[in-house]
DNA sequence: TATGAATGAGCGTTCATTCAT
DNA sequence: GATGAATGAACGCTCATTCAT
């Protein structure tokens, strides 16, 4: 068994709430995933919504250094910069099934539970930033927004109907379609 | 108070559902919607399961009633009915809040509950079907599936996004896109 | 589906008591062995307890009729008038699966409907002075009253152990030795 | 109060079952005859089944240590074997009101809850063997499995009529009586 | 830090019973 | 006589959270 440490009781929540959603995890879940006892949890996290927002920084944060990192790499083109974004982007949600969690989590609980809406509002202005700079060179600054909106509508799209059908090709013709489109 | 009949609880449900979702969604909510006690409602339904799947055959049969039915209307031509689907898709999804029930519930449910899969899909298989008999006017048959594949995953990307930022307007923006990047 | 009187109604539920018990057997599952609505059944039995009442009524009244009966043939030996009576026994007793109902309804209810006690000992009591008339043939009147109790009990019991083994011959021992016992 | 672990807990619980049966007794009644709550209960016992299953054990247990130990105790006849196995067998039920717990769980739950079904049977099955032991040091083998199974369906019948009489009596004239019959 | 018993509210569901139609 | 919607209490069980050890 793993250390148990702050990250990996993280890391064993993010993969629960990707496969059973929010509500649906209870914190003896949590604690078994960690080879915990249910009441040791709380030397952690404060409170399931606290643990919540831990997962919603942490997945911010790779996902920052992983895919949004791209669109400022120096040295490289902007079509490249979207290509390696998409790929980046792919791969990153190809990685683990359920999808963004961010995603459920704003369609779970971003009415429920407002002390979520911030960081679920944060991830995506912040992935819509890094897309928009990538389009900035190529569009002016309000065309180059909106299609860096459509850009992660579509793409978290592609990652619910993947969800759906079970079938993963779906989310590659979408990135592979965006770079087409864009600098086809 | 409005009268109680199976419609009643179905449509109240599904207000709750897409406010709250499925596992937030007590059947007491249910009940104090329809001004019932919670034993009350198992004369209707026999279990809240069983009052999700009516819930989206509900759903499901009035957006076939109120979208899909464009793609099929007679004496119209192929842009001409993309244009209604997309403003009947539109008008469908701004009605209420909490976008696209069944999208939600896919999201939240359908890896937990195998049963929900079959009406989830069912009901994403007939709305690209709808949009690829429209696409098939104008594009090859491969190519027109995938088309209404993409059409679709970006309404439900863009209804996600709406949602989140609470702005309708990103909706519209999608639509009128689609029908702009199919017959512009 | 046969017609729905009172006496289909005890039938049906004397069937759902010896499998089921009395307190696992709800009136739902009456009303519909019945080809009823568990709101019709009021109309012939104001309560669960007055239709328990009403089954135990039956019961004896069938046991009176088919079994103790024997006790008082006329023209026979008390030795034959035994004889007659643990065949009969037998006979009843194998008949449906689930043991004696109204044994089984002391040791579940005595205690917690205590109207039940009367039906119940009543019961017992004719069953246990029919034997005694047959025994006081033979045996003075405080053996043969001694005797005639350990009978009941020792067939009670072997309705018991023939419930709980699935082995019907059990009780056909039984009966056979009370026979050989007292007048082999 | 006493103190509160998961032997008080079947000890009340066994308790309870006597009185009032299986299906009668809620996880409330247990948790108050423990001075618990409800949702307390469920940390010593996953369901009611697993509880009942547990009391089973139980009494198995000490039905073993107190009666069944008298078949094998070294140094003594068999007679004198019977005859302390009778009166620990007499105090044993006498004990408790409410007689055989696992007599009374045989008839109510035995063909609703298989489950249960290996430790009744379990239970009757070396309750026979032991008196089969000593039976066998004077008949032949197969009359003594027959004479114990005998004698475990006439105690468990006097024991359904002491507790539909409410006279502890009968069954000491039937332990008496077997003592006399086997050995007389 | 970790435990695990305890809490108290709440969950989906069942039940015997009532009653207007 | 039959219906079936409604009741209201109770059921077995779960949950996030607390806290003495």
């Amino acid at each position: 068994m793993q250390k148990t440490d702050v990250g990996t009781v993280i890391a064993r929540t993010l993969e629960l709430f990707r496969r059973q959603g929010y509500h649906k995890t209870t914190m003896a879940d949590v604690a078994a995933a960690c080879g915990l006892l249910k009441g040791s949890l709380y030397h952690y996290f404060p409170s399931k919504e606290a643990l919540a927002q831990a997962v919603m920084d942490e997945v911010h944060a790779r996902f920052a250094r992983t895919v949004l990192v791209c669109a400022d790499e120096p040295g490289l083109g902007a079509e490249a910069r979207l290509e390696r974004m998409m790929a980046a982007t792919e791969a990153y949600f190809l990685a683990g099934t359920g999808g963004c969690v961010i995603g459920n989590l704003a369609l779970e609980a971003i009415d429920m539970i407002p002390d979520f809406a911030p960081a679920i509002r944060a991830y995506f202005r912040e992935w819509t930033a890094a897309l928009t700079r990538i389009m900035a060179c190529r569009y002016p600054a309000d065309q180059a927004g909106r299609k860096a909106e459509r850009a992660v509508a579509e793409i978290q799209g592609a990652i619910m109907m993947m969800r759906i059908s079970g079938d993963g090709g779906k989310l590659r013709q979408t990135t592979r379609g965006l770079v087409a489109e864009f600098y086809g």
